[in-house]
DNA sequence: AAGGTAATCCGAAACGTTTTGGAAGATTTG
DNA sequence: CAAATCTTCCAAAACGTTTCGGATTACCTT
């Protein structure tokens, strides 16, 4: 049988109201008493019913985390990075953490319901924000907590952590082209995701600044698995006058890119320049290993969920918007120069 | 405000309790009050509040995961892709899913009793069993359902979904030495994991096996992740007499082994024979390829939730135990033969 | 010695749901 | 036509906790 407060009561001789007052150290509650239960709740081993405590407090202290897929997994190592920090800290901060996958739709949009009506949970992290993220208006019409990785595109005001894409693009572009690189394909991600905006500007004005005219045909749309990127390089590798220098908007595509050229013969870093952007910790280690931009991800988790259960618990927010400069990291993939 | 089971009742001017029964769909409730009753709540946007539905009902259709973690990381893609499995196939079954981390010990056991007394969830999906495992202990003494991921060496039973660690490692040596490697390394995951055990057996086997004596001090164990397998490698290829092949207990130490050797000029497949285990999406696109044991992880996760939620629910298991056979992926790290 | 204050305690209500054990009315049965 | 049976409904109790609003006792003040 499951300990429960009326059995400590009856242990003590004291009332239920008491022996729970003396578990929260309240202090209407005398000292020897508050010890005596605290020992009797022990001996027992006394838990309290989560339920009935957040059906009593109006709080479940759980964050909630719906990851958007659209296949049926969520192994990217994107996720799992990300997923570290906000788990971690949300446990050192005394919260549980409800993580589920939907592909965005109705199904997506009935979950966000469910959790907000039911109480499930305290508040949101909102992760791969979308350009018109309905998810966003459901949570700011429901008045509930959330805190995003990632911005949106409506003029929309609520906290966020996002890393400078466009800048980063930028980088990826200057460094491919100082090393002369003139033809550069971009493997972008679907357009309705925010980032894949801002890396495609990144990318674009990446080239203006060289000089260089932008040329369509070279930017195709992949679904950032490493298959898609294998499938979408291979249709730039086996053009009539192929890229000499394929930058690609994460790492999963990024290693896609490399088995597609390796698969032609091509070394790359020699024969061909291959970016991503993430850095995820596969990256320093694949050969050749991936120049890509370093996204700390780890941090931006621990950070947006630290935003999030500050929200959640009324207190001011020190930074509301936080936006990290990625940081390039110039390895083997790219090659030093072409020749 | 929030819609509850009293506000539907006023405005349908019916009892709380048909209400509930209505919504059931409980057959002492008239057709058309049930209809009316639907359409109500529809149109109030209703949702039950989970916590008093869980408190009235001694169920919480959600499964726990306590993901043993040493270091402050859960990145591991060995976890994503199980987490993965478990997520998908629970949210499928209508089961929420409560993920933290601990690192084993003090806190680790009380978070089990914690969620165990506190009815958070419904039972406990194990990973990487420890040969000792005190979790096991605990779970069972409290009668409370879980499904591991994993034997355990204490002839204790319960259910469980395991690889065949061991006939997976003979295969690996097998491999190596009809290569012609006499000189055979292995990176060991640390011997309180039971898999470790498996593993190291299956190594020694192979080598005996093959009419080899087993070197111990070629058996070095690392912490599983790739700068382990990085550090522990360096070590084995510094000796004054260097192995020809060394068999990591896990993709992730494989690939740190692979940089060691790189790091020294050698060329992995060809100066050097490396194997991993597990087969993690990475591996395939690594350069060179890993060869390595598949083990479906995604599918496991599937497996051993559907085991989990087959307890909970009561029902009879159609197997209490599975062990499956790993594959061996021959890919490139392990050569074709020795030179 | 009466009035005030502080220290402890506790009964009862509340959180929102499900379930138990009928009750009322309509219908069938003998 | 009375009795039995169905159908449809509901009041109240329960789940285990927290909290509101006192109640009791002991101790000071004047």
């Amino acid at each position: 049988m499951v300990v429960k407060l009326k059995d400590i009561a009856q242990a003590t001789g004291k009332s239920i109201t008491t022996v729970s007052r003396a578990l929260n150290d309240y202090d209407d509650v005398s000292a020897e008493t508050k010890s005596l239960v605290m020992r009797v709740a022990k001996e027992l081993g006394y838990t309290p019913n989560t339920w009935a405590q957040r059906l009593q407090k109006q709080h479940t202290e759980t964050i909630g985390l719906i990851i958007p897929t659209f296949g049926p997994r969520f192994s990217d190592p994107f996720f799992s990075e990300l997923l570290a920090g906000i788990g971690n800290r949300a446990a050192q901060l005394g919260y549980d953490m409800l993580v589920s996958t939907r592909s965005p739709g109705e199904e997506e949009r009935a979950a966000y319901q469910a959790a907000i009506n039911g109480r499930r949970v305290d508040g949101f992290v909102l992760v791969r924000t979308r350009r018109h993220d309905e998810r966003i208006s459901i949570l700011q019409e429901s008045d509930f907590p959330f805190a995003a990785f990632g911005r949106a595109e409506d003029k929309l005001d609520f906290p966020f952590v996002d890393e400078d894409s466009t800048y980063g693009m930028k980088l990826v572009v200057e460094h491919l082209t100082s090393l002369g690189h003139e033809r550069i394909a971009c493997l972008a991600p679907p357009p309705e995701l925010m980032f894949a905006h801002y890396r495609l500007q990144g990318f674009k004005e990446g080239l203006a600044e060289a000089g260089l005219q932008a040329d369509d045909s070279l930017i195709l749309v992949g679904d950032l698995t490493q298959r898609g990127g294998y499938e979408q390089a291979g249709k730039l590798l086996d053009l009539p006058f192929p890229p000499t220098a394929i930058a690609a908007c994460n790492d999963l595509m990024a290693f896609g890119a490399m088995s597609a050229a390796q698969d032609r013969g091509l070394v790359v870093g020699r024969d061909i320049a291959i970016t991503g952007f993430d850095d995820i910790p596969m990256s320093e280690y694949a050969h050749p290993s991936l120049t890509t931009l370093h996204q700390p991800l780890y941090q931006i988790g621990d950070m947006v969920c630290e935003m999030l259960i500050q929200l959640i618990r009324g207190k001011p927010l020190e930074k509301r918007y936080v936006l990290l400069k990625p940081e390039l990291m110039v390895r083997q993939s790219s090659g030093l120069s072409i020749t």
